[in-house]
DNA sequence: AAGTTAATAGTAATAGTTACTGTTATGTTT
DNA sequence: AAACATAACAGTAACTATTACTATTAACTT
């Protein structure tokens, strides 16, 4: 009797790689994820980096964001919208916009609709101040 | 007594450049732009193409659009929002979403909110059908 | 006409990401 | 527990989009 093949093992680099994503609120990129991942598996590989982060996001674990010349990737799953600030380059998480709109515009169009993704851009409270 | 400097010289690749992103409603690439411009001047070089659409985003004469991991240009530059297919990735023009709400949404926070940028993504007509 | 320098063609370099390859380790089957 | 199958690994090479460099050409100024 054949079992269903096995889909995902579990890896200590994909662990900690979903960890250190979890763990911050900065939106990090992949290389940020490398160099924080290596404090605890000094060893790993950026190659290692990269499968898994893309794993994490196939199995939607994570979210993947798309920067300038860059991704991102966002250990909150749950449904939020984005700040850039594009002097300093960082995201801020914001409150979901109200979807209701974009709702009845979906059914303006004959395309299906499957995601509506607001980018908020501007400048940070932080460079506002200084 | 002295002139304010030359900002910008005429040259006939950015003019025929320029052309190429007006006359199409692709959004294409650096590359497609290249291979566009190519028929008209054959010997362009790539280099000159991504200098020229850097620089026509820069005097606000086109738009600079983010796709997965590239860069697209848009010679419509009226305000409108785009829809993305995530089967075929062909971009599409969509009116402007009643921005209302993204004013009353900016005020809310302490964020200089500058744009407000809608991606909508889904399957269109043509993928939906075939 | 001579001078200044923006713009060019052609090419090298960079950055982010993916692909490859031989080895290791996870989970399964006997 | 041993043998097996293969997902995942580390390390590295390759790829792709874009930018930087350099010697030459051409647009505008004087
Ligand atoms: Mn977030
Ligand atoms: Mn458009
Ligand atoms: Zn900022
Ligand atoms: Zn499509």
């Amino acid at each position: 009797m054949n079992m269903e093949p096995i889909k995902q093992r579990y890896s200590r680099q994909r662990e900690t790689i979903l960890q250190v994503v979890q763990s911050t609120l900065v939106h990090p990129n992949a290389d940020w994820v490398y160099k924080e991942t290596r404090k605890i598996i000094p060893n790993i590989s950026l190659g290692t980096v990269y499968r898994n982060l893309n794993q994490l996001v196939e199995s939607g674990r994570i979210l993947k964001l798309k920067d300038e010349a860059m991704v991102r990737y966002d250990g909150n799953t749950g449904q939020h919208d984005h700040f850039r600030c594009s002097k300093c380059g960082k995201w801020y998480d914001v409150e979901l916009i109200d979807q209701s709109i974009f709702k009845s515009f979906a059914e303006k169009h004959d395309f299906q609709i499957e995601s509506f993704n607001l980018e908020l851009e501007g400048t940070c409270k932080n460079c506002l101040d200084s």
